[in-house]
DNA sequence: CGGCCGATTATCT
DNA sequence: GATAATCGGCCGG
């Protein structure tokens, strides 16, 4: 297993979003690894997106995402959620990638710590606040190099599913926001029949 | 099983 | 002062 690099998020965040189903999303905790295949991405891309953080411009909160690629940026939302993007394309475009949910691999015990109420129920970490908290992310990973390993929170490459496997669907949540940003399909799954769930 | 709603606070207007 | 890239509980069928 190798570090995603620089260049890998260095796209635009559609394909960054594409390529990273089926990448194994990895954080040390204590010197254990928990990790995961991600199976769920959306791409934000742009001021122009309006739903897009950035589209309001740069501000303290979005700066992240206008510097450059392979950075994370974590954001707390609904009073009580923090969920986990990777930055992308290059310096001055802000752009990320949401990663809403993985299929829990190793660490499966320290995972259900972290998120005892709902532990290895079905579905437990298919939700991009879910698997922050199976995970223990939270705001302190704002800003981290997810290509260098030493901050304990990175993206291994891994299979590379067939397009037949993956559905694309309009991004989850954004009600609020206009067309066609409401309904442009940049959200990126692997469909439910190609996982081999224990 | 599906749909509605309250929780709770960082961030921007 | 309003809003939010969500979750989980509770309700009704």
């Amino acid at each position: 297993m190798s570090i995603n690099q620089r260049d890998f998020y260095a796209r635009p965040a559609l394909a960054v979003a594409r390529d990273l189903l089926g990448c194994r999303l990895v954080r040390v905790q204590s010197g254990k690894r928990l990790a995961g295949l991600i199976l769920e991405t959306e791409a934000y891309q742009g001021e122009e997106d309006l739903g897009c953080h950035a589209s309001a411009g740069l501000t303290p909160r979005t700066s992240v995402m206008y510097g450059p690629p392979g950075y994370a940026y974590v954001y707390f939302t609904y009073g009580m959620h923090w969920l986990l993007n990777a930055v992308t394309d290059q310096a001055g475009t802000p752009a990320a990638v949401l990663i809403r949910a993985i299929l829990p691999l190793e660490g499966t015990t320290a995972m259900a710590k972290n998120r005892p109420y709902r532990a290895l129920q079905p579905g437990w970490t298919d939700g991009p606040a879910k698997l922050t908290q199976a995970l223990g992310i939270d705001g302190i990973f704002n800003r981290v190099d997810l290509c260098d390993r030493s901050d304990g929170l990175y993206i291994e490459s891994g299979e590379r599913w067939a397009d037949a496997m993956i559905e694309q669907t309009p991004r989850v949540g954004l009600n609020s926001v206009p067309e066609p940003w409401r309904s442009i399909p940049w959200r990126f799954l692997v469909q439910k029949g190609a996982i081999d769930v224990g």
